[in-house]
RNA sequence: GGCCCCGUAGCUCAGAGGAUAGAGCAACCGCCUCCUAAGCGGUAGGUCAUAGGUUCGACUCCUAUCGGGGCCGCCA
């Protein structure tokens, strides 16, 4: 249960008293009406804006309003107080009441606490990753994966149906060049001497790969032309990538559902399927665009083009569907894969690109408008750069030294929990340091292990607390300021989860366990003081069974949080 | 030149149109015969890049400018 949005549920029904009456005019829209935790705890525990929101369509002082509905809400007996303050917001104080229901409630759900219907019978698809099967995944794949599993993972907390899809580009040159290197690395396995020119990749992961050729295929390819083995050597090379790649995924806790070739969308009519769609809507067209202004590129001549009308759907220009030699260009695909995840009804679709696709993200929007008559929203989130840095010193990557910090370099050095962890406490478009040193670091500069710590703190009070034999209630016995602020914080987690899905930003789950870890550790030392406060009432199983019902609720919220993100809560600090 | 992202404390960053803009680090002052002090409390620190606009109310929305990054016709 959302707390804010049952006392708004009760605000409303209020407000609408109030027109039934004629205490307020009617025809008023409740849209704009909030319930929010204040930011100032000496506000109380909730404030409502309605009377200043409601003020000048009903024509009335907003103060007034808020008079009005705080002797109303009088009638809520999760409502203690309601006060008028500042420019009329009316701030509440709820019951002790709803404080232990609510610590009750998380204790009883266990791992649905925080759950929530938004989602409920919406097709949500999330596309992520979508490296190219060229090679090992590195370290901004890896933030682009981290954060389109979280994402996944919390949509499918709110209560969507997610798919988590990877888009495999193997229908392009890129898996030519892969085919050609790997040929290289397979002459190589039969003694050849081979030279790495440029427009290969020289990287040392092909050389197994081109001795898994040299067993399946023995020296057939030996002295042939490209034609002989391109396709064979092709299609091969590609799933050894793609099978480097999901072990790369496995090894950072990303399963995906699905996996979508763009080769299988040609040669299949898919293409001309979709692109026949837009002619439908006359969105396609023969004709010459201008030069990009301003950086005219030296070689630019005009050219005529089968062009999408891109610009009908909120794009700047129009964009090529088709080369001059009548081949499709790789937006064609696009268009193509993207009409099919349409047809395959999904109802929202989300993008994970990195920062250096922005520029696709218009002509992708307009798309997929146009394919879906603007029915089916696409969300195309960016992630933005890594920068590497190593005891605060940043840390240079070069593809041609083969110094690139790959995914599994980061798994081996600091562990898949941590890098998930890290990757999540920065907004997916700003960008994030990576210090190999810190993000291992015991203490509480180092979020992950502050939320960590606060877990164990949890299992550890817990493991005693078994030790003691106690009759387990779901009663929390509150008194303590600082035992409510703990408890506030829950009440927020199933509030939070619904921001989070709704803006589509995991990171707000990392930012909130941090907050809740520091209430827990803030009640955990007055407990030092003052021993009444603390979980563990020494020989006495009935007290403690009273007290260790916040504890407890404490831990399935992180444990939940830290699903979301794809981490595992630990039991104890080592 | 155009488009996108960013600009918040000395540093790293949060901040669904709400009240006196928050947290961590760094600085300074305190707290362990007591459930893990790997922690906690306190002090200090601000022209939310700038200028306009919309609004009862703007860090948040709009416009312009400045600064940083990214992208920009048959490469994916």
């Amino acid at each position: 249960m959302n707390i804010f949005a049952e006392i708004r549920t009760s605000v409303i029904e209020t407000l609408d008293a109030m027109v039934a009456d004629g205490a307020l005019p009617a025809g008023l829209s409740w849209g704009n009406v909030t319930v929010e935790p204040p930011r100032d705890p000496g506000h109380g525990d909730m404030a409502t804006n309605a009377a200043m929101v409601l003020a000048k369509p009903a024509g009335q002082l907003p103060r007034a309003i808020a008079e009005a509905l705080a002797e109303r809400l009088q009638n809520d007996s999760r409502i203690d107080s309601a006060e008028v303050a500042g420019p009329g917001f009316l701030n509440l104080k709820l019951a002790p009441v709803v404080w232990h229901d609510i610590v009750a409630e998380a204790v009883d759900a266990g791992k649905s606490f925080g759950h929530s219907g938004m989602g409920a019978g919406v097709k949500v698809n999330v596309e992520f990753v979508s490296a190219n099967p060229t090679g090992p995944l590195h370290v901004g794949h890896t933030r682009g994966a981290v954060f389109g599993d979280a994402l996944a993972s919390l949509l499918d907390f709110a209560g969507y149906d997610v798919t988590r899809e990877y888009y495999i580009n193997d229908g392009g040159a890129q898996v030519d060049v892969l085919a050609r290197s790997v040929y290289l690395r397979y002459l190589e396995a039969h003694g050849k001497e081979v030279a790495f020119e440029d427009g290969t990749y020289p990287g040392d992961y092909l050389i197994p790969v081109g001795a898994a050729l040299k067993d399946k295929v023995g020296d057939a390819y030996l002295e042939q032309d490209e034609d002989v083995w391109l396709a064979e050597v092709r299609a091969f090379a590609t799933e050894a990538m793609m099978d480097l790649i999901r072990s790369d995924l496995s090894a950072i806790g990303v399963r995906m559902d699905a996996f979508f070739s763009e080769k299988s969308l040609y040669n299949t009519g898919r293409i001309e399927a979709a692109i026949d769609e837009l002619k439908k809507k006359g969105l396609i067209y023969t004709g010459t665009l201008e030069p990009p202004k301003g950086k005219v590129p030296e070689d630019w001549e005009p050219r005529e083009q089968v062009l999408f009308r891109s610009t009908a759907h909120g794009d700047d220009v129009d964009r090529p569907i088709m080369k001059s030699d009548g081949s499709w260009t790789y937006f064609a695909p696009d268009i193509a894969y993207h009409w099919d995840k349409i047809e395959r009804g999904f109802d929202e679709l989300i993008n994970i690109f990195g920062a250096d696709h922005g520029g696709y993200v218009k002509r992708m929007n307009a798309a997929v408008s146009a394919l879906s008559d603007g029915r089916v929203p696409l969300d195309i989130k960016l992630t933005q750069l890594v920068k590497l840095f190593k005891d605060g010193q940043p840390f240079k990557m070069s593809k041609r030294a083969g110094t690139f910090v790959t995914l599994g370099d980061l798994v081996e050095q600091v562990g898949a929990d941590v890098t998930r962890f890290v990757m999540l406490t920065r907004k997916n478009d700003a960008p994030l340091d990576f210090d190999f040193d810190k993000v291992s670091e015991q203490s509480k500069d180092n979020p992950v292990f502050y939320v960590q710590y606060a877990h164990a703190r949890v299992r550890s009070v817990m493991r005693k607390a078994e030790a003691m034999h106690l009759d387990w209630s779901d009663d929390a016995k509150l008194e303590d300021p600082a035992e409510f602020a703990v408890a506030r914080k829950i009440a927020e987690w199933p509030r939070l989860v619904e921001i989070a899905a709704r803006t589509h930003e995991p990171h707000r789950v990392a930012f909130y366990l941090y907050e809740l870890a520091s209430e827990f550790h803030s009640l955990w030392n007055k407990g030092n003081d003052l021993p009444h406060l603390r979980f563990l009432q020494d020989g006495d199983p009935k007290a403690t069974a009273a007290k260790i019902a916040l504890p407890r609720a404490v831990g399935v919220v992180i444990s939940n949080g830290l699903s979301i993100l794809g981490v595992t809560p630990v039991e104890e600090m080592r």
